[in-house]
DNA sequence: GTGAGATTGTGAAAATAATCACAAGGGAAG
DNA sequence: CTTCCCTTGTGATTATTTTCACAATCTCAC
């Protein structure tokens, strides 16, 4: 029989993120509840934006009180996929995917990051933190013993296509990609575009609007 | 007499700064020339909706031919604040913030990271690339000696208001804030949020529906 | 157990965004 | 100058997202 499958909206999903921020907080704090009207004030947008995204899940809400914490919090790990473990390659290991190497935020979110891949030599056998970085010939053996599924892009522009075509060609089924092109990738390969460029001038517009 | 203002949508601004990529790429290859088909072939979108995007601006196109490649481009930068060179201090120079002063993409688009600072005594008198790490007291002369009015928060969580206290104290209108945490801000003051988690998570929740 | 107060869950309405489909031009060739 | 072809610009339509408003129902105090 088919599984049930709630779809939950885009707009929805993207704010489950911060939704697992603020029940994480309360948790660490051991408060068992929290009402949607608390963690709209927590996040500045509306009390019944959250409400309506967290009824996608059922009510699993209780009036007159608010969400348990805890079981609120199981339940968008699941939907976000964070009850398995993910672990990541970061290809290309310039300023930006040592950044990444380093950053406490993924673990946080049950993602860790295994390998990082060069192909410059003079970083072969060297490391970030406790991570090694390996020749990117080495991405199909090493995909394989450290069973990394998510391949995280940080290679110039130019070369992303490329990369791509490799890491697809190993088994990758899942990108983060951090260069500023679109992928050709399978059908049946995902692919998440990270433009950091989008933000800054979505500020340098408004900025522009309002001051000149 | 008011200026005529026209007011671009969210989306619409969101979608500029891949079309500004494009168009950099044709005017570099001195192709005079673009249909919103070809845009669209290269950027995974529609033609329509390139179209309706660009008809914010009036009419700007050449029906039968496209739009005229350097004329277009320079729309898109006046109306994302390009036209006018911004600088941006980079506040927390940890990982993260050294990653964004040597990240070649802002200068690419008009936006100069002026310095780094830091609340690590260790850091203070070095470098990262040409760009010094001043000590977090010498934000407010720093800022009037080297025009800077964007403030890039790359500092941990529990300390991103009380910089942002400081960085508004002393004038900064706008920030671009990589913490994960919302920002209390006088009404005047512009607040861009960058989330990384946002982007792995999406992909780790369709990654969980499709392949469990 | 009862009433007062709080907060959820959700249809309906409003706002925003994307897509469609085609009339209105403009270019180019002869 | 006329015809054919191409691509824009845009109203109309559809889809998606947000907001509203209130009945349903749970907690808590007594």
């Amino acid at each position: 029989m088919p599984e049930e499958l709630v779809m939950f909206p885009k707009a929805t999903i993207a704010r489950f993120p911060m939704y697992f921020r603020v029940l994480t907080e309360y948790s660490h704090q051991n408060i068992p509840l929290i009402s949607s009207e608390e963690m709209a004030q927590k996040l500045g947008i509306t009390s019944s934006q959250i409400r309506k995204d967290l009824s996608y899940f059922g009510s699993l809400g209780i009036r007159g009180a608010g969400y348990d914490v805890v079981y609120l919090l199981t339940k968008i790990k699941e939907v976000l996929g964070m009850d398995k473990r993910r672990r990541l390659a970061i290809i290309g290991a310039g300023k930006l995917g040592q950044a990444l190497a380093g950053y406490s935020g993924l673990k946080q979110h049950g993602l860790e990051v295994a390998a990082l891949f060069d192909t410059d030599p003079g970083k072969w056998g060297t490391s970030i933190g406790q991570l090694p970085i390996f020749p990117l010939t080495e991405l199909a053996s090493q995909k394989e013993k450290l069973g990394m599924e998510i391949a995280v892009l940080t290679v110039p522009a130019s070369a992303a296509q490329d990369v791509a075509n490799l890491a697809v060609e190993v088994g990758f089924k899942a990108f983060w990609n951090f260069a500023p092109v679109r992928l050709a990738v399978p059908e049946d390969v995902l692919v998440q575009y990270e433009d950091l460029v989008v933000g800054i001038l979505t500020l340098s517009h408004h900025l522009a609007r309002k001051f000149g």
